[in-house]
DNA sequence: TGAGGCAGCCAC
DNA sequence: AAACGTGGCTGCCTCA
């Protein structure tokens, strides 16, 4: 047995690596006795990186851990041991981990018999507790939810930092902190030692952040539901969704194509690089263009905004005709943009894909401080919309059509649910224009489209928190015309008015925390308490689709999903179960809020996501290989769309 | 040369 | 009095 330890609290906690066949049969004792106490026992993994699905991912060892003592298992040593993590991964009747939903995929996909459905209801996630006690990051003043931070706050400050550590280990042998993981020797004492000490300090850690959430009277119930809706996700994670390599290489090409052209252009004005700000601002300026805004670092600002201002392009770069358009300008934000979609987005994609060019984007399922989900590797909550070129290289599997679920304007219902502002609720109630009717009640019954659209734009700034300053930038509007508007917006619905002036003072009080409807705890910065009113709607507002997410795996539709995306569901089916399965995740998405119904937009789309983002039936008829290979659907399509 | 801050841009 | 929220990610640039 080679043995090493970790040291918390002044003590040296033994890190056992088994070598012989005694080892082994040690190792299987202390499984088996925990097993017969019902003792809960912290899992942990180290792998060759996060990419859990690509090709050559490794699970490198496995730890299982309590307080007193870690045994690492280097699985990657052979066969033998991969059977011996599995079996102890079954014969285990209570787990933790932080994290789970990545240790918990990568053991369904890389040891033998472990499938997510068997870990999933027998463990406990620090991270989840973490996160409801406190759901700010570190750089947000939390205590950070890492396991280091979260150790170093609940179980010992003087805890080796155990990745930080690594990477001098890592440079030792010419590695980086990303390449690291994957050369280190497996017999590396100090990997083997911190590999033990992260199960020891999950271990330990668990009971304190248990402890944490129910001193702070966090609705109990989040913890389950939270667990669920993580393993919800960690199954739509493991389905991934197909891309189309071969468009999608054609469409990387064509975007690099595109970026080098407009690249060249701006070179014509001395632009060498037009991803230096410095060089863009200089030559922007040298042609004698006036740029008053300023970066918070107090840098000449050449941001979308005002490269559009310049090339004389409105917010979806239609020509607006007011001056001369900058060539340059136009130059910067056409190679840019294309830059963006190719690297961000289409290499991203054959980059993450698996073998059978499916991606797997992550899903963190509780991530932001209001909860709501992150998606990365690749960022699929964040392809461009207003053009459907990128959406397109995602597909549905074969002979499947796209389908997309989203909940009706939600927000304007939360905000009306949790004010209980009555002339607002009654016009949801009563099925009418939210922007119509404040239109009308500022401008009078004679209003204009324009002024439709400020009070749309008002609704949104109010949502978030804005003021008349932010409406005015966004309109077009004189200051004083946008806290007229304000103004107007807050009589129309003086009990909305009333509700966030009330809570920001109620936050205030109670140290700028917050409990919203579902029981969560929301910690908002000393300046912006202002902030409070937006964080309780968009929490709500998660927790709402994470509700209806629950919803559609008791339904048993959660084979269909492919993708959460803040209050929106993408899913696939059958050419002819298509229409059904959306109709019913839309049901299952459907509730009500206080009384106001929170209901859903189903939409069947064609073989690819783009489809759902064409404007016109034809259009999508022509782009989507789909419809060319099913001209019969055409006549569904034409029908459908309109 | 690697790490991390800043600027910028994509989404809801 | 006023305060536009939440993320992921790439490339430049500076610092050690």
């Amino acid at each position: 047995m080679i043995e090493y330890s970790f040291p918390v609290l002044g003590q040296q906690i033994p890190v056992r690596v088994p070598q012989a066949v005694e080892d082994f049969q040690a190792f299987q004792r202390y499984i088996i006795d925990r097993a017969n106490a019902g003792e809960r026992v912290a899992y942990d993994t180290e792998t060759t990186g996060l990419a859990t699905y690509s090709r050559d991912f490794r699970i490198r060892t496995a730890q299982f851990g309590t307080p007193n003592q870690a045994w690492v298992l280097q699985v990657e040593k052979g066969s033998d041991l991969q059977r011996l993590s599995s079996w102890a991964l079954r014969t285990l009747p209570a787990l933790s981990m932080q994290n789970r939903n990545f240790d918990m995929l990568a053991s369904d996909r890389h040891l033998p018999g472990i499938t997510l459905e068997k870990l999933a209801p027998k463990t406990l996630d620090t991270y989840i507790h973490l996160h409801l006690s406190d759901p700010r990051r570190r750089d947000q003043g939390g205590i950070g939810n890492g396991l280091k931070d979260a150790s170093a706050h609940y179980v010992d400050p003087s805890a080796p930092d155990t990745a930080a550590g690594l990477y001098d280990e890592f440079h030792k042998i010419g590695h980086t902190k990303d390449t690291g993981w994957r050369h280190i020797d497996i017999d590396n004492p100090l990997y083997l030692s911190y590999a033990g000490g992260d199960v020891i300090l999950t271990s330990r850690l668990l009971p304190k952040v248990q402890a944490r959430v129910a001193e702070l009277g966090i609705n109990p119930s989040l913890i389950p539901f939270e667990h669920e809706v993580g393993y919800v996700c960690a199954l739509i994670e493991r389905r991934g969704m197909r891309i189309d390599r071969e468009y999608t290489t054609r469409l990387s090409a064509e975007l690099s194509d595109e970026s080098a052209r407009w690249a060249e252009e701006a070179r014509k004005y001395g632009v060498e690089n037009i991803n230096s700000t410095r060089q863009v601002s200089a030559a922007l300026l040298g042609m004698g263009e006036e740029i008053k805004e300023r970066t918070a670092g107090g840098a000449v600002q050449v941001d979308g905004n005002v490269l559009k201002r310049l090339a004389d392009v409105d917010r979806q770069w239609d020509p607006i005709g007011s001056r001369t358009p900058n060539p340059l300008a136009m130059a910067i934000l056409r190679s840019k943009r294309a830059s963006k979609w190719r690297t961000s987005y289409a290499d991203a994609m054959l980059r993450t894909a698996d073998e059978n060019d499916r991606v797997h984007p992550k899903i963190g399922a509780l991530a932001a401080r209001t909860a709501r989900m992150s998606i990365s590797d690749p960022p699929f909550q964040q392809l461009p919309s207003g053009k459907w070129e990128v959406r397109r290289a995602v597909i549905a599997d074969e002979g499947h059509r796209m389908i997309s679920v989203d909940y009706s304007s939600v927000e304007p219902r939360v905000m009306a649910a949790l004010s209980g502002d009555e002339r607002m609720t009654a016009a949801i109630l009563r099925g009418d224009d939210l922007h119509n009717l404040t239109a009308a009640s500022v401008y009078g019954p004679d209003f204009v489209p324009a002024q439709r659209k400020v009070a749309k734009v008002v609704q949104l700034g109010v949502a978030y928190g804005g003021g008349a300053k932010t409406i005015a930038a966004q309109t077009g509007l004189t200051l004083p015309e946008a806290q007229a508007a304000v103004r107007g917006y807050k009589r129309t619905y003086p009990r909305l008015a009333r509700y966030i002036r009330s809570l920001q003072a109620q936050v205030i009080r109670d140290g700028y925390t917050l409990r919203t409807p579902s029981g969560r705890r929301l910690v908002f910065d000393r300046d912006a308490a202002y902030a409070s009113f937006n964080g309780e709607i968009q929490s709500t507002a998660r927790d709402i689709f994470a509700q209806g997410l629950l919803e559609i795996h008791a339904r048993g539709l959660t084979q269909h999903v492919l993708l959460p995306v803040h209050d929106e569901i993408i899913a696939d089916a059958t050419d002819n179960e298509a229409p059904d399965i959306a109709r019913e995740i839309g049901e299952a998405m459907t509730m009500t809020l206080r009384g106001i119904p929170l209901g859903t937009d189903p939409d069947v789309g064609g073989a690819s996501w783009g489809s759902l983002y064409m404007k016109t039936a034809n259009t999508m008829i022509d782009n989507d290989p789909w419809y060319r290979a099913n001209p019969e659907a055409a006549h569904i399509a034409e029908r459908e769309r309109g």
